[in-house]
DNA sequence: ACCTCTATATATAAATA
DNA sequence: TTATTTATATATAGAGG
């Protein structure tokens, strides 16, 4: 792409391979961003630099939980390092308990998360179902909370705010100013529409864009300035 | 890139997410060979499709390599697991290694069981209710699965009484009598009523990709009989 | 799901600042 | 190094098999 065609081998000279691979560099994060996007897919990339400089993008800016799905899902597959026999005493136990543990755990949040369903029987089925209903119930519950905390939190200063304009204005008051715009505010907080959006919000579809798109809108039904004082 | 822009938001119709998908895929592996090759970097990419499907691409096809080298590159960083300094070797980083994991799945698991929630943000409320809110329709699909294979079985099975007992009538015609209740048992079967029922239960068929989460009732809506057949 | 065929949108090599 | 410009090479959206 660009004036030439390129040779799909190790361009010799340093500065062009340098310049490339800062351009390429940040076209296959943007793209990796993209597809994660656009596509609802979960993405990891990992690129070392020729001098060993680590540049990283992942889904929802969490390496982690990429990797660890990775893992779980080439698990089987890998047979997790043959235990070596030769060392002895209670490290290997130790080692082992760990790791069958480890593996129990994995296997119950595969189906937590919906994998690997079918060898689960009916009454199984039934019982993650009802579990992850009841957490899901927990989780929204909280979002609530959280959520009715922070417009507490905005009401009180937006009243503070309030307090210091009704000062203002008595000073001004000689000069006939009206300040209306801060009464707008306060209607729209004192709304109990509000509280409602925030509700629906929260039940209606979970969705949270990546973090490290910024540019596009939200699809939770929240205003921008409202996820963003949520987030912290 | 093509006939239309594109917003850089999740696209909503599922055939054209997973075409999209699929040609995006390519192009970012491929690109991620380039600049592999091309700018002699390491390079690890790991795409999992909506569905969980896995795709990865790694320099050299060894992804192990590269995920040892990232986890070397940000364990600097993060400090985590101070490493014991009275026992060296590999084996205690190993099992350092183990000993985290083990206690970021129970981190994570204890949050998909709706607990101890108090310390994640918002955003990470979200991402575990739409995880959870996935796995929801995965195993109600899956339970409506299993319930139409038992169906299935059932019908089968009453057609086969039902051939006997035509048999065993021709021999009684003489005289003359009538077995009425399988005739009941077939009608009930055979209403198209009852298929419905099943296919509003769970979720419709294999479709999971509607973000929206229904907050629908955990009760799946089948006859005691049904859940009984089906548990075992 | 995967391929083909365009018309367009993007990415980027090379030159330049 | 990093940014801007420009000419081309690629990627890919949309439509149809």
């Amino acid at each position: 792409m660009g004036r030439g065609r390129v040779q799909l081998k190790r361009i010799e000279n340093k500065i062009n391979r340098q310049v490339t691979f800062s351009k390429r560099r940040s076209g296959l994060l943007k793209k990796a961003n993209e597809i994660s996007v656009l596509c609802d897919a979960e993405v990891g990339l990992i690129v070392f630099s020729t001098k060993g400089k680590l540049f990283e993008y992942a889904t929802d800016s969490c390496m982690e939980r990429v990797l660890e799905r990775y893992e779980r899902y080439s698990y089987a597959e890998r047979q997790l390092v043959p235990t070596d026999p030769t060392s002895p005493g209670s490290w290997t136990l130790e080692h082992a308990k760990l790791k069958a543990r480890l593996e129990v755990l994995q296997r119950n949040q595969k189906h937590y998360m919906g994998e690997d369903l079918d060898s689960l029987s009916m009454k199984e089925l039934h019982n993650v179902e009802h579990q992850l209903d009841s957490a899901l119930k927990h989780i929204r519950s909280r979002k609530n909370q959280l959520m009715h905390e922070s417009i507490s939190v905005l009401q009180k200063k937006v009243k503070e705010r309030e307090k210091e304009l009704a000062q203002q204005n008595q000073w001004d008051q000689q000069n006939h100013e009206i300040n209306s715009s801060s009464f707008v505010l306060q209607q729209q907080l004192d709304s109990p529409h509000l509280g409602e959006a925030y509700q629906s919000a929260g039940v209606d579809n979970g969705e949270v864009e990546g973090a490290n798109s910024q540019q596009q809108p939200t699809s939770t039904g929240m205003p921008q300035w409202m996820l963003r004082h949520l987030n912290g």
